[in-house]
DNA sequence: CTATATCCTATAGTTTTTATAGGATTTATG
DNA sequence: CATAAATCCTATAAAAACTATAGGATATAG
């Protein structure tokens, strides 16, 4: 499962996308609308400027505003950034990779192979599906 | 990521897979051969003798053993017993369903249908996939 | 200058995961 | 029947991860 801070960085970033024209929105607005807790909200936002996908401005009339267009964030970046590893196993992740100490050969490996099937029909999803897909549909 | 509690099951249960033909296998057999701690191990395949994937005998000569066959455990069942929960979020969980708190209509609700996407996709291969899929090919 | 809002880092609280301990029970066998 | 071997069972400890909070620093509008 998704851990509280990817699900909270998603109602985030859908606020801000359903906000764009509005200029930079405040934490606690953000905080108020999707019910998250205002400090624990604000290291979130932190991160995802961190990351470059958010950008911020200080003081007053300031707030959080995304950096792109929602279709050009895929849904995977913020997993991954927020997350960690998408793979279901450390010998499949792409972006976490760790040796399997238990497999002699990892090319041979049943459940390499069938993981690796996993996290292919995972990320065939969460990489082309972007912030802009998960908007609600009107 | 899986719990190393699952991914030990999947490396006990590939163990008695192969070694199906010798007889009940001991848990400290298992362990040595693929280095878990063996009091560890012993409540993990406690919890698969619970669920009725495994079985075993008491005393001198016992041990663990396959209930089905390896064809017949798909690895959904491992995962699920031991893991929780394979979606990636509560609201589209299949069998640890929770409504979503913050969204007001799921039915409407981006998020939710871009993650039963890949509920799905995850499952196809996860409750097709089985035991027998894991086992080392030669 | 002042109020406003984010920035930054530390820490506290809680839950989950991982691992260990030790006695109870069952069974094979001499 | 006594003994050794093995799982059964439940409690608890240790570590890590997750969730949340705190409070001062910094920047900016007016």
């Amino acid at each position: 499962m998704l851990s509280k801070k990817t699900q909270y960085a998603f109602h985030a970033l859908i606020h801000l996308a359903e906000n764009a024209d509005k200029g930079p929105i405040l934490i606690s607005e953000i905080a108020q609308e999707k019910n998250i807790s205002i400090k624990f909200l604000e290291n979130i936002l932190l991160e995802l400027k961190n990351a470059g996908i958010l950008g911020s401005k200080k003081g007053k009339g300031g707030g959080y505003y995304l950096m792109r267009a929602p279709k050009e964030i895929p849904l995977a970046r913020i997993i991954r950034l927020l997350d960690g590893p998408i793979a279901l196993l450390p010998c499949v992740s792409l972006n976490y990779y760790e040796r399997c100490e238990t497999c002699k050969n990892e090319a041979v490996c049943g459940l390499n192979e069938v993981m690796s099937k996993v996290r292919d029909a995972t990320l065939k999803l969460l990489e082309n599906k972007t912030l802009k897909d998960i908007l609600t549909r009107n």
